[in-house]
DNA sequence: TTTTTAAATGCACAAGAGTTGCATGTGCGT
DNA sequence: ACGCACATGCAACTCTTGTGCATTTAAAAA
């Protein structure tokens, strides 16, 4: 059997356990999010969950639902599209990593170790409290 | 007087050398965002310009066709609205400065010092080149 | 200054992303 | 197995942005 039960047993008791039921649509929307490597788009995960006849409705509202319960993140990266991405056991809603958006083919990539200079550090101090950055160009793919 | 005529015709000098016809809805497009310190919607304009009897469409177009003309710069910060800001003379359109946008109030803030640290650089490079960078967060008077 | 014409405008309508109201269906605690 | 709050489907709706077409106008030519 390709769907190991185990995992899906997992992907129950994180719904269940940040207090939604575990409906198929949502097991089917985290289980994808948790295999992709990258933030899907509202349209992504929806158009995949179409093909089982889950309403497009049903795909938006699980996905901000499960924002709002704390399992998923949503970001814009400037395309006017929403994008989620599972927020890992350890991790808090907080510390969310950098992104970097190709404004040619559209492709995000998920970045770690970006950091601003101390300087700018202390500069957008002034300002206010960063707590997201992003980042868009041109991926090397689309060069 | 308050407009004065210098600055007028140096707005229609410019528009005219971009290759676009003066027509009042530039003119009084290109001063608002010329006098404005940070980017302004396409709403912001539209409305403005509104009350001078100027259609939402032609003010959406001519912001448009400014910033393929290369005398505007169209940014997308993360809440599904188009902003504007002029392109300064010597400016190119390529090296746009870094943007902050609050979360809470939706102020945006124009940063010129904020940059990554070298390892960040080399880490971006190995993706793509970087274009612009964005920061969000919340701005100190929504603490 | 008048004529000419391509560019710009106004109006109405359309597309795409995302949301909402409401009746129906279903997970899951008892 | 039952019941009820929660979840879903469907349709209509909002909000931002873009388009088609007839009319007007900036600005170059005469």
């Amino acid at each position: 059997m390709n769907d190991s039960p185990s995992s899906t047993d997992s992907i129950k008791d994180t719904i269940r356990a940040a207090g939604l039921r575990a409906t198929p649509a949502r097991l089917a929307t985290l289980q994808m999010l948790r295999e992709a490597d990258s933030p899907l788009t509202h349209a992504e995960v929806a158009d995949r969950l179409a093909v089982d006849g889950v309403d497009k409705a049903t795909a938006f509202r699980n996905l901000n639902d499960m924002t709002e319960a704390g399992l998923l993140r949503r970001t814009e990266l400037g395309d006017h599209v929403y994008r989620f991405e599972e927020i890992g056991p350890g991790e808090s809603d907080a510390e969310s990593h950098p992104h970097f958006l190709c404004t040619v083919c559209g492709t995000v990539s998920c970045l770690d170790t970006v950091k601003l200079t101390a300087a700018s550090e202390r500069a957008s101090q002034a300002i206010g409290e960063v707590t997201e950055i992003l980042l868009r160009g041109r991926c090397n793919s689309c060069k």
